[in-house]
DNA sequence: CGCTATGTTGGTAACGTTACCAACCGCGGG
DNA sequence: CCCGCGGTTGGTAACGTTACCAACATAGCG
């Protein structure tokens, strides 16, 4: 007890007796057991489940951080896991996480069902939802304004004059891509241009497929004078095959708006407009809105916050 | 007993006893409780704790999903820390680490000290460093080829005729920065060709330093007709600098090679040569090492595993 | 000097788990 | 019919920790 009072702060110990405890704790490389610790009714483990869908992508990288960076200032370690988009690893992660007394969980979900993640499932561990939503599952949340971003994008490039505007972006099931899209449809109705179906390709989710599908709305009779790439795997495609076919000496100049920064767009051989947002403040978000929780200073109901992002115009 | 028997996988147990306790479970939304499980000696914890110096660099972001899939191909979990170069937080995040009875550490460290690292800090931890040595730690390592990689970019430079080649990197007491500088000068001296401290510089750590010492490097009497740099970041800014000077006019036309890859380097208005590597892979020879350690199917002394890298010319 | 208040110290129990052991069951064989 | 054996079941202890309580020491006060 002196030595557990001690490695506590020391409260109603003696000075002497606190540093022989230390020299004692030096000596013989003594680790308090913080699993022990936990495992005392109403200790909290001080642990955070996250799971992502793609620690590759950048964004989610930077989104680890900002959770990391918040769960370091309230002292707490996170276990990181990664989805791939596999709803049965989500599930054994999840389950995972649980088994370890985690205090909560953030979780960029995949698109599957909700069930394993439904209030009694999770017992009281409080749940904070990043990017996406999961339908019928009403928490926590932290999004991007996707729809307003797209729709901006999309608005500037039909106000610098373009009618036959494409679309480069994610499948509807995902739910930025649906977002997203919403965002340009929005604001091509609003300008009263159609949508030509032949130059939008909604189910990229990489650089490769992304390049084949900006190959193919470049062949169409009449190919757009403008693209709207809903992220930056599409951009990256996008931007490829436009810079090869410029190099092969083809006659087109197409503008570009990408949701998503990417680096050095400054120096690409179309213009870009860049939909910047912030991934590791969204990381931050999440873990704010958690600790919130945790701490018991949140409001009762569901939060939702929305990220505002912003325009770079080349 | 009969539960644990029941989820430890059913030996000795009736099947119909075995399907009354999964209706249980299922029915209380019962989880095992990992943490206690643990304390039991003998009893393995199943994380592994991973501490590297930036996830915000997509490097790192691939290193960490290396591990990640290894360790969850061994029914691992990992606990992340983020120690942004800073030794202290490098010793207080292993600490932590120890003390939830980690079975394994894998480190990107800082370049500080080692004390916290000795054998008998760690107790019968195993450590596994990657990306980096520590001075005087002799334990299981996984590196890059950096020396190879940076001579044989280098050579490439002398090859094609060049003599006034910068270099670009970081600070020596940063092990991958004084291993790429090494191997450039070797290149240079194995060529006679003299190294000019004027158009060397080994401080940048962020894109905006290395685009000041790129518009130092070519404000200079003699500017480079080639540039060597030593990572991601330094490329980055040396480009984005060269790219300003030839919008503005400017007659220069440098050959550039990047240690590091990164995306549309082949839209670059230079020529960029790319020393090309794997940090996914790199992440799972790191956890590979490690587990081989924790099975006891490892040899005894400390091995290092040096990955080879790839040069992928414009 | 005795009483109380305060500070210090350590004994005990409990958290959830599983190795070990004891008890019990039914069955086959002598 | 009884013995022994293998399969099944649950009681107990221990892992390391801390809340709670009891015991003790010391100081302050009347």
């Amino acid at each position: 007890m002196t030595v557990s009072r001690t490695l506590a702060g020391g409260r109603n110990v003696r000075p002497d007796v606190q540093e022989r405890v230390m020299a004692a704790v030096k000596e013989l490389g003594y680790y308090r057991n913080e699993n022990a610790r936990s495992l005392r009714p109403g200790q909290p483990s001080g642990l955070v489940g996250v799971a992502i869908t793609n620690l590759a992508n950048p964004y989610y990288g930077n989104f680890a951080l900002g959770v990391e960076e918040v769960a370091a200032e309230h002292g707490r370690r996170i276990l990181l896991g990664n989805t791939g988009e596999d709803d049965a690893r989500e599930r054994q992660l999840v389950s995972d996480f649980i088994g370890r007394q985690v205090d909560g969980l953030i979780l960029v979900p995949t698109s599957g069902d909700a069930a394993h993640l439904r209030p009694e499932r999770l017992g009281d561990v409080p749940l904070v939802l990043a990017s996406r939503r999961v339908p019928g599952l009403d928490v926590d949340t932290v999004l991007l304004d996707d729809v307003g971003g797209a729709f901006r994008g999309t608005r500037s490039l039909l106000d610098a004059g373009h009618t036959r505007i494409g679309f480069l972006g994610n499948r509807s099931s995902v739910f930025t891509g649906e977002r997203r899209y919403r965002g340009y449809e929005r604001a091509m109705l609003e300008h009263g241009v159609p949508i030509d179906p032949k130059i939008v390709f909604r189910d990229q989710q990489d650089v490769a497929a992304a390049t084949r599908a900006a190959k193919a709305m470049f062949d169409v009779a009449d190919p757009p004078t403008a693209v709207f790439s809903a992220n930056n795997r599409n951009t990256i495609g996008a931007i490829r095959e436009i810079g090869r076919r410029i190099r092969d000496g083809e006659p087109l100049h197409p503008a570009v708006v990408s949701f998503d920064d990417f680096e050095l767009s400054e120096l690409m051989p179309v213009p870009v407009t860049v939909i910047d947002h912030d991934a590791r403040l969204l990381g931050r978000e999440a873990a704010t809105l958690l600790f919130s929780r945790l701490d018991g200073t949140a409001e009762d109901g569901p939060r939702t916050v929305e990220l505002p992002v912003s325009i770079e115009f080349p």
